[in-house]
DNA sequence: CAGTGGTCTAGACCACTGG
DNA sequence: CAGTGGTCTAGACCACTGG
């Protein structure tokens, strides 16, 4: 197919082969793709080699495989930036010797519409929660307040959060089945700016992150950070 | 080593083994492990079987590989967070009947010493410029002002913006060989927050994408999105 | 130099799918 | 049933690193 060989690795070749395809839309969405030993054949590579030119693909999301069916391109992946967090509940503790952290609350709450429909429980629910503020050289950097189901996290309250940080812990006791976030920009209330030793009125990201466990909402952590602390760079 | 087979894939047992010993601390940041040579001898496995299980570990950010010299417990990955955004200037215009855009500007501008440190020119240098705003169904949904160094998008001014977004545009023209992002939180100033219909004092997120090509930057796009939009929820 | 990871081969057996 | 992808073997040659 392709002449011009430059000492590129062969499965690179039929990699960029079936990219090509893809990309001039000769092969559409859907569409089947010849096998491993079809193109082990017309490449004159042995299936392996093949082989490690699809996996490679497929392991990238551009192909899906399917055994005894056949390998299909895939749906474009949807269009995502990855967020680098300077932290998010966990580590906080360890790597920065001038880290230290406020515990404001930690109690047990009736469930308010907001954090219900957060938890997918009913509005009055009794659900645990905190809030610490984590400091490190006298900055406040994150806001982090947990709700968690007590039926799943019964010794929730009993820890010691000066030792080890909420989300750290609910990390340590469970491993959920899925984890979901959600980015807003707030204009966080007087409390929690107060907390935070910030002006009232500061735009800040808030992150909320959920665990689940079979379908079920373990706990939802609701972080705000200030939005002059840039976030995150990372390519994609 | 480990017992137990119940038909696991052998390379899947070496996997596991390796992230107990570094899980357990057995083996450390930067400790070189066993090399493929070995792991096949330990295992009783082909050197290939060996190969793929240390691969998919390296695939995986775990473990760093460098010839001669051998396979490194690597640091773990920094905790990172993906975000789906509802759409970065691309496909606004197809998906959505009720699309619309006003363009707001569409000149050459001498670049400030905020752009200028973006774009990685000098302060004063000319490059073009563009906002545009993008609605459905008469609700603003995103500011998009864009920064395009002139020489490598000569043609940049020249588009029609009514039926290709900017970023788009760019998208086409160009594959980066870099994509970076940074979420912030603002409140735009009254210009911006006057042209999306918003309240004086809102917060916003601000999404800045630079598309980079070998080590220059060719654009930087600065969306702000209104924080009352929640942007995006992603499983991780 | 002996050892490392990177690439590659020509076979093999398997569970699975569709017709 | 013939064809698919998933796993695996026992070899091979290579460029590269350290001592």
């Amino acid at each position: 197919m392709t002449e011009a060989t430059y000492s590129l690795p062969r499965y690179a070749h039929i990699k960029s082969y079936i990219r090509n395809q893809i990309e001039s839309k000769q092969w559409r969405v859907g569409d089947c793709i010849p096998s491993e030993n079809r193109l082990a054949e017309d490449f004159s590579v042995s299936r392996m080699t093949a082989r490690r030119a699809v996996q490679e693909l497929a392991d990238q999301g551009l192909l899906l495989r399917s055994v005894g069916m056949g390998t299909f391109v895939a749906e474009p992946p949807p269009l995502s930036l990855s967020l680098e967090l300077p932290d998010f509940g966990e580590q906080f503790t360890f790597t920065n010797p001038h880290y230290s952290n406020r515990i404001i609350r930690l109690d047990t709450v009736a469930a308010d519409r907001d954090v219900a429909s957060l938890l997918k429980i009913t509005e009055g629910d009794l659900i645990y929660h905190s809030v610490v503020v984590h400091v490190i050289n006298s900055i406040a950097l994150q806001w982090e307040a947990c709700f968690v189901t007590p039926t799943l996290v019964p010794a929730y309250l009993k820890q010691n959060y000066q030792k080890v940080t909420p989300q750290a812990y609910l990390n340590w006791v469970l491993t959920p089945s899925r984890i979901d976030h959600q980015v807003q920009a707030v204009i966080p209330d007087t409390e929690t700016t107060g907390a935070m030793g910030l002006a009232t009125l500061s735009a800040c990201l808030q992150i909320t992150r959920r665990n689940w466990l079979q379908g079920e909402v373990v706990s939802a952590t609701r972080c705000i950070i200030p939005g002059s602390h840039k976030v995150g760079v990372d390519l994609d």
